[in-house]
Parts: structure tokens; sequence; C-alpha cells
RNA sequence: GCCAAUGUAGCUCAGCGGUAGAGCACUUCCUUGGUAAGGAAGAGGUCACGGGUUCAAGUCCCGUCAUCGGCUCCA
């Protein structure tokens, strides 16, 4: 007999061998039939694998993450094994469950996979199932999985099972289709109720742009045909908050051809939000001792030698603007760290002028592949919200987390809960890829972890992700439909200092380095505010918004008093519009719900009689009604109280 | 840059070899209204661009550009 302890502490008794299976099924008939994977200290395993130890026992159903990776997991053989029949001779790379859904990658030959196929292939899945066929797991030693992938033909197979070391490699088979595979899987593929193949995509062998393009195909799978629905149906909300749509609607953005892509224009709404959001990070950085800087946008391609951008993207670049005579050359500016670091140098420094902190909404302009343009989040011209720190070493933890208080009050004061957290370190593996010294990343790594840490804030620790230069701290948030974007960005810099021969007079009367950490809390003003508008659905705070009053006179009639109110509240400070056209309440009310106008002031015979309106809140409805003098006062105090908790 | 898809009115889209369409928005008129779409009329398009096939091309084919979903990249 074997002990089984379950998550509850409770402890039962089974025969040596037990199944996860047959534990659910001790458990309860309908356990079993949702139970997908079972976690046996720790570790995910296949339901009918035995359990031959004493063992914590997790059963993990759909609503578990463990749960859904067996199920996608599984939908992705499934999804070859149609693949398979379909396409005789296609050749398989790698097919993995992620966050939402699966994928495989797939070689056809000489056929090509469009999305026009689709239907038939969720077809032939949806007939396997019928088959409620069952998935075996296997070991197999090397030699026989490279004879049998070899016999097959299965070349990407065959390469990664020469990667693998002899006796960990297994293999499971349902039907005709055997795969490759360390599992976990369900027992058999018949709890795959509905399936959706969502795109089709190339992607590189091994992620690797050298290497052969093969065809992704992206599904999704539930055990319940309603769970399918509900999921396209939130997918479809999701792509009504989508940035580049809301941005037309509500006119903050736009592009145009003749300007160029990934060249974004700011329209009047726009800009003065995005005036408002850097007017409310100056003011949030000011007490932390920020002084703005501006510098031009374009610099002598020496600079960007001395600072080895040249040398690194000089030709991925937009490529060197030349004078019509002295045989110069000017590059734009992809980044503003070296006219920081010139500032810095105009005049001697003493170690009790540092931190040195210049921050400075700089325009930089990046050459990014035509593909990887992305409405407002991956644009080729955009604003940081950039500053640079220069301190002495023994500053950098305390200046690394008063730079994280900042970006922690951005995320408050926008609402930004969800974000992630990621610490970018070397990798170990290829120190020479860095520059720098030994001694220096290691003290700043450190300072990146402890800083987190004394902080409170958990983050996720990616080896081989730092810059060149140093280490980073990067914070991501989710756009509407799940995509991850970087916003605020701190990193710790070396290099720029050693390269510009930056120095401060010690106490000691000795000349020495100073460290430069960059800073973006916004990350850029393009991708922050895209980020902002899917995430609000373009309903952003009282503070920041457009407009945030609309006057609805009820009839012409009104229109009179209508504009009376709007120059009070103007005058007032407060941003609003009258409404005057020739409609019926209903319809003003309507439409300007749909502009995302927090409030909206109804005006008719009884209010223009009173100094009064009646007030309606955006998505809230009827407030009942006040003196005008009165809603101007309550909503400076509203927009005043915002502004005060930072 | 690569794979797949899409470009028709300001917006959302229909039309898929035979005289360019709808709804919304816009303009004018009627209506003057009480909390999420009042009515009528009008104006608006080299069907992304360039070639080709055809008696005839938004419609079929090729190329270019742009956009969209991925991949790679992202200072």
């Amino acid at each position: 007999m074997i002990k089984v302890t379950f998550p509850d502490g409770s402890v039962r008794e089974y025969p040596n061998g037990t199944t996860g299976m047959q534990i659910a099924e001790s458990i309860s008939p309908r356990l079993a039939q949702d139970v997908l994977s079972v976690s046996v200290n720790g570790i995910v395993q296949d339901l009918n694998q035995p359990i031959t130890t004493d063992s914590a026992v997790k059963l993990h159903k759909f609503d578990d993450k463990e749960g859904k990776q067996a199920f996608w997991h599984t939908s992705a053989h499934l999804m070859a094994e149609a693949l398979q029949e379909l396409y005789p001779g296609i050749k398989f790379g790698i097919g993995p469950a992620i966050e939402n859904g699966f994928y495989y990658d797939v070689d056809p030959g000489e056929n090509v996979i469009k999305e026009s196929d689709f239907p038939a292939i969720e077809k032939k899945m949806m007939e396997i199932v019928s088959q409620r066929r069952t998935l075996a797991r296997e070991d197999i030693c090397k030699a026989d999985a490279l004879k049998f992938f070899g016999d097959k033909n299965e070349t990407y197979k065959t390469e990664l099972i020469n990667e693998l070391e002899d006796g960990t490699i297994t293999v499971y088979k349902q039907g005709d289709f055997t795969d490759l595979c360390r599992g976990p899987h369900l027992a058999d593929v018949s709890p795959i109720k509905a399936v959706k193949l969502l795109n089709v995509a190339g992607a590189y062998w091994r992620g690797d742009e050298k290497r052969k393009q093969l065809t992704r195909i992206y599904g999704i799978s539930f055990p319940k045909k309603k769970m399918l629905d509900e999921y396209l149906e939130l997918l479809e909300e999701a792509k009504k908050r989508d940035h580049r749509k809301i941005g037309k609607e509500l006119e903050l953005f736009a592009f145009s051809q003749d300007v160029g892509p990934g060249l974004p224009l700011w329209l009047p709404k726009g800009t003065a939000l995005r005036d408002r959001l850097e007017d409310f990070l100056k003011n949030v950085q000011k007490p932390y001792g920020y002084q703005q800087v501006r510098t031009p946008h374009i610099g002598q391609k020496q600079l960007w030698i001395t600072s080895g951008h040249y040398a690194k993207y000089g030709k991925d670049s937009f490529q060197p603007i030349h004078t019509p005579q002295e045989g110069e050359e000017f590059l734009l500016k992809p980044m503003n760290c070296p006219f920081h670091c010139e500032i810095y140098k105009t005049v001697p420094r003493s170690y009790k002028d540092l931190p040195l902190r210049y921050a400075e909404f700089g325009t930089v302009y990046r050459y990014e592949q035509s593909g990887e343009l992305h409405g407002l989040t991956r644009v080729r011209g955009f604003t940081q919200d950039d500053a640079h720190i220069f301190c002495r070493p023994d500053q950098l933890k305390d200046e690394f987390k008063k730079v994280m208080d900042i970006i922690f009050i951005i995320f408050k004061a926008l609402d930004f809960k969800n974000f992630e957290a990621q610490i970018s370190l070397r990798d170990p593996e290829n120190k020479e890829k860095y520059i720098g010294s030994e001694e220096n990343w290691i003290k700043s790594e450190e300072a990146i972890i402890e800083a987190c840490k004394d902080k409170g804030l958990e983050a996720k620790i990616e080896l081989g992700e730092a810059a060149f230069y140093g280490p980073k701290l990067d914070f991501m948030v989710k756009d509407a439909i799940g995509r991850r974007w970087q916003l605020g960005t701190i990193q710790v810099d070396y290099n720029l200092p050693e390269r510009f021969d930056l120095e401060y007079t010690g106490s000691d009367n000795q000349k020495h380095r100073p460290v430069m950490i960059h800073r973006a809390p916004f990350g850029s003003m393009e991708r922050f505010v895209a980020v902002l508008i899917e995430h609000s659905d373009g309903k952003f705070p009282l503070w920041l918004t457009p407009e945030q009053v609309v006057v609805l006179p009820i009839s012409e009639k009104y229109n009179a008093y209508a504009q009376k109110v709007a120059e009070y509240l103007d005058q007032n400070d407060i941003r609003a519009i009258v409404d005057d056209r020739n409609e019926k309440i209903g319809r003003k009310i309507r439409d300007n719900e749909m502009k995302r106008i927090p409030y909206l002031l109804v005006v008719g015979e009884k209010e223009a009689e009173n100094d009064e309106v009646s007030v309606r809140k955006q998505g809230e409805g009827d407030k009942g009604s006040m003196k005008f003098i009165t809603f101007a006062g309550n909503l400076k105090e509203e927009v005043s109280k915002m502004m005060n908790q930072w």
C-alpha cells in the first residue's frame, strides 16, 4: 500500500501502482469524468501512470492550469493526427499547449495549409474524437526512436531526439499517430468536445530566422461546446477594445500612408490627453529630483560611434542624413542617452552633485521591419518618457527603488493591476556577449534583485534577457487579446559612462566613474496610451479624458443656456462641450455615451429656470439635478482628489 | 524581412465577369422633444496602385504598396 496525501492534507491508502484515474474514481464518478491530469509530488503526469511511492497528489480538471495544459497538448496531437491523414507526407516539428490553446509547427511539403482548410481539419479532428482514441505512453531507447522517426523521414523529430539523452525518451501513440513527447496527456481524446483552429502563421524551425519556415497552426479546444462559444465571444469583445479602433473612434491618433508606416499623427484630442499624461509624470517625478532637459532629434554619426550604437545597430537603422556641402553625416536618434551623457559632461562633476537625474520626453526613431509594426504599440517614431540617472555605485540600489516607486504610482493612478515584472540578467553560459566588468555585473544584478525584494515586488527572473550593457527590470502589461507589451523599464548601464568617459571627483579627490540608470516608467507615450486604451476601453480617468462634460440641451430653445453652462465650466478649467445638434435627447445621450464622456448634463426648461443641470454619469444613468455651480465645484473636487493621491 | 489573410464612400460591410450598392456619419429641410438611434431629401467612389487575360475586370491572373494575425527582431 502507498499513502496518498491530498491538497487539503487528508491522507488515504491505495494499493501500490494505483493510477491517478483510479484515485479520482475512488472519490467520485463525477470527478473521474472531469479529471484530466494529476500532479504527483509536484510533477504533472498522465492519469493512467501508476503511482508507486507515498505521494502528495493533486487531481487537475479543466479549471486548473495543469488540466488545461494536458487538454490542449492532447488537442495538438489530435490536430497532428488529423493533419497526417489529410496531408500525407507532412512532417512535424513541435506542438505544445500555450496560454490559450495550442499550436503545431508542421512542414506540409508541397502543400500549403490555408485558413480556408480549417473546417476540413476541424471535421477530421472531431471524427477522430468520435473514435474515442486512447493515448499510450511508451518509453523508447534512443536508437529505436531514431530508427522509428528516421524511417518516417521525420527529420525535425530526429533532430530533437539526437539532442535527448538515452533513457529519457518517451513517445505517445494514438491510432496511427505516434509523437515524440514528454507528456502529460489525457488518457484518451474523448473529453475534447469542441475545437476551433484560429490562425496559420509562418514560424521558423527552432525560432531561427536562418532555418526553414514551418507552418504553425493555432487552435483552441474545450470540453464543452458552450465554453468554445463563450471564448470566441470573449475574443470578439476584446477586439472591440482594440486601441486602433478606439483611437480612431475617439479621434486620438491616425496614420497616413503618405507620411509613412509606423509614424503616428496625434490628433488634437490625443495630443491633449498625452500632454496631460506628460504633465502628470513631470509632477510625479519632481519631488524625486528630476530635471527636465531637451535635446535635438539628430546627432552626428560620431556620437553614435562613441556610444556603440552605430556598430551594433547602424546597418539596421534609418541611414545617415547627409548635409549638402560639408559631407557631414547625422543620424536620427534611436535613443536619448548619448545626449544626456553630453549634458553630464558640460561641467566637471563632484560626488556631491550626484545623483543627477535628467528627464526628457525624447522622440526617437527606430527602423522596425515592416511586418513588426502594430498600431501605436510598435512604431518607427515614438516618444520615450526617458530619464538618465547618473549616480555613485553606492547609490544604485536606492535610486533603483525610487524609480520603482514612480512606476508604482503611475500604475496605481491609471489602474494597471495586472502587470508582470521581469528581471533580465546575463546568460551565465555566454558572459562574453556582455560588456563591463564581472564585478559590476554581479553588483548590479544583486542590486536589482534586492531592490525588488525590499519593495515586495514579485518578479520573474530571466537569464540571458539582459541588454548587452547591463541588467534590467521591465514591467509588462497585457493588451486586450492577451499580448504582452513591455511598458516601464529600468536598466543599469556601466557601458555608456565608460564610452563617454564620464567622471566625478570623489571625496578622496580621485576621479571616479558614475553608474547610469536608464528609466522610462511609461516606456513610450505611444505604447502606453495604446495599452491604456485597451485596459480602460477608452473610458479614461476623469482627470485625463479629453472631454469631461457634455451639455445636452433638450431642444434648440435651450442651446443658449447650455452654452452658458459650458462657458462657466470652461472658466473653471473643466473641459466641456455642447451637443446642440437638432436631435432628440435620447439620441444625444446615446451618442455621447458612446463617445465615453464621463458626465452628461441634460438641460431643458426646468434647469434653465433654476440655473440647474440634470446630471447623468457615463454608464450609470440619471443622478438627479443640481445647480450648475454646485456641479462644477463637485467635479473640480473629484479631479483634485484624484490628483492629490500622488 | 518571412508565412497566411485582407484592401469597394469618412466608418462598418455587401457585390465576385455584363450600367458601383446598403446602413451609419455628412449637408439641407421637416420635427422642438425629458434620459441609449424621430422623419424626408441630397451629396459622396479612378472599387489601394501598376501590369496582364477577356468583346467586357471591384470581380480572374501577376507584381507593388498598405493593413491585419503570427514568426524573427525590438537600443
